[in-house]
DNA sequence: ATGATTGCAAAGTTTTTGCACTCTG
DNA sequence: CAGAGTGCAAAAACTTTGCAATCAT
């Protein structure tokens, strides 16, 4: 944790940037919430507890920092919420989600799955990929299993 | 075109809505904006060159409407707006999309690149897949171009 | 007539912005 | 002190909703 914390921090002064008790705050809820899709609003409730001054403004504005400096992703799930995701250590690319549509349950793979796809995409189309966004929408293990039991 | 909204409008009265004039104009509209991309503003703007009396509201509770009915699929490339794209004819998926992060432009695949992805998911996460949205970001074929010119 | 659909305006959500204040170096 | 960063409140941007009027059967 305070490795990861160090190594934002890192990043931030490389841009010139700083790491501010509000950031730090913010950092340490993305980090304790790694899997959770945390919506702008929710970050802020979270960063309230610990830090109950800071303003939901200073959460955008930094989430939209860390953006920049790629350390989070913003995800967009449909619903009308821009969700913020840490990118995994060393992770390259964004990694993907499996959506379930019965239960709303949101599931990482961190694998990268997509590495034939995008040889492809380069060769067939001319476009040089830098990174993608996937996202599978379907039914999940457990609604599966539930489905099987209520018929 | 005829025939495409002929089919729709099957659609809509299988689950018995009616295509109003209103919603038929949206759909030409969508029809002849094929792959563009289109925002509800842009949609409300376009239907009203033709039907000046359309409210915006109703072209929102249009497009919702045949997002239902999977005439449409909502995307969001994570600018704020949502974006309305027709599905293809007889495509059971949602296309794939190439934005280039240079110049903004989104270019289709019509293609499935996944089936081989989505056997794994299926076979080593046990999630069933239904749909999946696939965007990948980088440059496109025209950019590069201009990237070698200026440098 | 009855129920679906519409247009308008109002309200709701989410996100951004302006500005004075604070902090750090 | 200068510039970056912050909190607050206001504004903006996007979308949904309530309701009376309209339309189609």
């Amino acid at each position: 944790m305070e490795q990861r914390i160090e190594k934002i921090k890192k990043q931030l002064h490389s841009q010139s940037y700083k790491l501010t008790p509000q950031r730090e705050a913010t950092v340490r809820v993305l980090l304790e919430h790694e899997e959770d899709h945390l919506s702008a609003e929710d970050v802020y409730l979270l960063v309230k507890e610990k830090a109950p001054e800071i303003g939901l403004a200073t959460v955008y504005r930094t989430l939209e920092l860390l953006s920049e400096l790629k350390v989070v992703d913003k995800i967009n799930f449909g619903d009308g919420v821009s969700r913020y995701d840490l990118r995994k250590e060393g992770a390259e690319h964004f990694h993907h989600h499996l959506v379930c549509v019965e239960c709303g349950s949101v599931e990482e793979i961190v694998e990268d799955l997509l590495t034939d796809v995008e040889s492809q995409v380069e060769k067939d189309w001319g476009f040089q990929v830098k990174d993608h966004r996937l996202t599978f929408h379907g039914v999940c293990k457990k609604c599966q299993v539930e489905t099987v039991k209520s018929s």
